[in-house]
DNA sequence: AAGGTGGATCTGAAATTCATAGTGCCGCTC
DNA sequence: GAGCGGCACTATGAATTTCAGATCCACCTT
């Protein structure tokens, strides 16, 4: 089911297996969040992700060739693409959301607001990090969901961004330094 | 937040990044996975996951640093302990759900039988792929289901603990052929 | 005392990942 | 029309991780 080199992972009944087979590490993971969150270009997965544009280029291969990325061109001359999820990619939304869960529950510091709010999109309720709706009184789907990244939160992404930015000027002037 | 060697993953808001930073590989996942089913011996961690001893040594380290894993002795001399899940890796059951249940729907060859019929614990439903039982009509909490392996996936793993310990004796056969 | 078991650790080769540097293409400016 | 700078990569060699396979150690069984 991998179109990718994995392998291993193909003879077993575990879905865990499979689906670890094909975003089971860190990269992966990390460049859907962004895909969800609705970046779409390679610089700006980069600068989030803060991944090497090596390893991005060889992710991106691997997950559009496992189906999870759709390559849509935005310019020819010069090919330029933005990189999207399919729906297979956007199902990995719950996985996501369950790493947000445990990853506000038990590695934070203390109870610092969660970096995205969610809101259940029926009745406009913030949602408890369990996914339950406190007006509706049970659980939500995540289709039924809407995120507001904190103010914070879009501070420290603006920031990576220019960063980004700036980092890679100071490295084209250190290499070509006077012509 | 991390008390093994990891960073980079800390001076983010974003919880995904702090999870990942914790179970972001391969490995980890699938040995939560089978703590989660209640192996908790170093040989049959290894066998089903397929980690070799010291891949499961030094996860089973880390994760003990993390705080996810206990260590628990069940003989002194020589000193042999059990690996339980503390509550914080417990709490990694919705995460390993979600990849379940991503990975039955898109990563398997066609509708077979999933390899773990999950059940609602109040009404003893079998409940859908997505989590909602059939009879109660939403979305139930990881806390409420039960899980019931199919016997094919059963058959799997005692086969997986047979070859491995058939495997072990012939390495061992061959290392001392005679002696 | 010989052999088996469970839980590791060591070693050297193979693969992966990293930092860093460069390339190709184009549009814009001057 | 030459040069500058942005974007999306690719190339390279060093550092790190992972692997297979052997070895070790302390017991236990026979």
């Amino acid at each position: 089911m991998s179109a990718s080199g994995n392998d291993a992972d193909d003879d077993t009944l575990c879905p865990i297996a499979h689906s670890t087979g094909l975003v089971g590490d860190r990269w992966s993971i990390l460049i859907v969040r962004e895909l969800l969150l609705g970046q779409s270009r390679f610089q700006d997965l980069q600068a989030q992700t803060g991944a090497t544009s090596q390893m991005l280029a060889a992710r991106l291969k691997r997950l559009e060739a496992d189906g999870l990325v759709e390559r849509h061109p935005y310019s020819e001359r010069p090919p330029r693409h933005e990189y999207r999820l399919t729906p297979k990619g956007r199902h990995l939304m719950p996985v996501i959301l369950a790493l947000r869960t445990w990853g506000e529950q038990w590695c934070k510091p203390q109870s610092e607001q969660p970096a995205t709010r969610m809101f259940h999109r029926a009745c406009g309720s913030e949602l408890e990090l369990d996914g339950k709706c406190p007006a509706c009184g049970g659980l939500v789907a995540w289709t039924d969901m809407r995120g507001q990244p904190s103010e914070a939160y879009a501070e420290e992404r603006a920031r990576r961004a220019a960063d980004f930015t700036d980092h890679r000027r100071a490295a084209d002037a250190q290499t070509q330094p006077d012509r």
